[in-house]
DNA sequence: TATTATAATATACATTTGTATTTTAGTCAA
DNA sequence: TTGACTAAAATACAAATGTATATTATAATA
């Protein structure tokens, strides 16, 4: 576990986070000093005990150049349209809004995220207004849920495969399952994220 | 619309959106020029365009001072437990994850983040695994969906206000409404945010 | 043709930033 | 009491960084 932080310690580790979330960078020795009218040298010492205690990280001598463990970093995912658009495809060009996800999530998969309409996968935690990341063109197995074109129109299904043809379930039974058999069938991808905003 | 980019500008803004994805941070004008075996001059230059065409700002002579115009800031939310601990409390200082979001989401309300066991709320589409970002001490209105103390014990329901009276409702039938006479509830906070990991 | 934008180099300088050193002082525990 | 840790200040220095200037060259254009 790491080791406990002194109040002191704490408030400045504190200011760097906000810092950061406000900035997109770390501050410099001067900027933290400025926020708590301390002196370069107090701050330094902040910095030290905050960097052996293991809340901070430094990678070389840069300006700015502190870091957090474990820091994530994200990956700009375009939302392209909504699943029951039939336009979706051509809408690919268009990304006018982006949402930002974890790359360990997205690991270098090329993704694009979708809003939700509709009531067809309910049961399975997918409601309207939802916005889905789907990983492009990757091979679902049987029980994913993968975003497809059915006869040029978009769809949220659940994947089976069984005997060479693919079926198309909505886990809200009020929707038939589509086979391969009756639909052309184009699997787009594979959902790998999901984020819901609450209003209010 | 904003003005066209060339060829060798277009690369430069790549580079340094991927240089900010992977360091959080802007790189300086000489870790550019050293990517891109140019001169300092050069790369003042490309900068020089970049900031006249709108497709960077600058913050003042900083180091790293440069900017994306609209850059989205994230928070940095602490997951703090389980959603039916029952030691939840306890846990809020002990933080080992995080996950990170828009600020344009969290509105400077001071959040947390839970993970759902259970499967009370699985009709309004939470589910076990997802993780729920709280707006800690945010008054709910009726409908809205809480995190609440019952009895010390943590539980997510929504909420529903009547007569002076508390109502936290399961969406799933099979638990039963909870009323604040029969129960010591005590609100913790508002969901305003909920994500979710497919494996695969 | 002259002008403008792009592209690149080289160099000098000023400012920003990290780092080292020294000193003072309070608290707490061995 | 001594030592260790925390807290703070003042100062100096070196390294990193932004910025200005001058120069050359090419391509497109009015």
């Amino acid at each position: 576990m790491k080791k406990e932080l002194t109040e002191k310690q704490e408030k400045v580790l504190e200011f760097i986070r906000k810092f950061h979330t406000n900035n997109a960078m770390m501050p410099t020795v001067r900027e933290i000093a400025k926020n708590f009218k301390l002196s370069i040298g107090s701050v330094q010492q902040h910095l030290r005990a905050l960097l052996s205690k293991g809340f901070l990280v430094k990678r070389g001598s840069l300006s700015r150049g502190i870091d957090f463990p474990n820091r994530k970093t994200f990956a700009q995912v375009p939302v392209l349209g909504t699943v029951h658009a039939g336009t979706f495809l051509e809408q690919i060009e268009d990304a006018s809004d982006y949402i930002y996800i974890n790359t360990d999530v997205t690991r270098n998969k090329q993704c694009f995220a979708l809003k939700v309409k509709g009531d067809s996968m309910e049961p399975s935690g997918i409601v309207e207004g939802d916005t889905i990341v789907v990983s492009k063109g990757e091979m679902p197995s049987s029980g994913d849920i993968v975003v497809a074109l059915v006869n040029n129109e978009s769809a949220v299904k659940m994947f089976f495969k069984e005997k060479g043809k693919i079926f198309l379930k909505s886990t809200n039974p009020k929707y038939p399952t589509l086979s391969s058999d009756e639909y052309d069938i184009d699997i787009i991808g594979k959902l790998i994220y999901l984020v819901r905003q609450y209003r209010g």
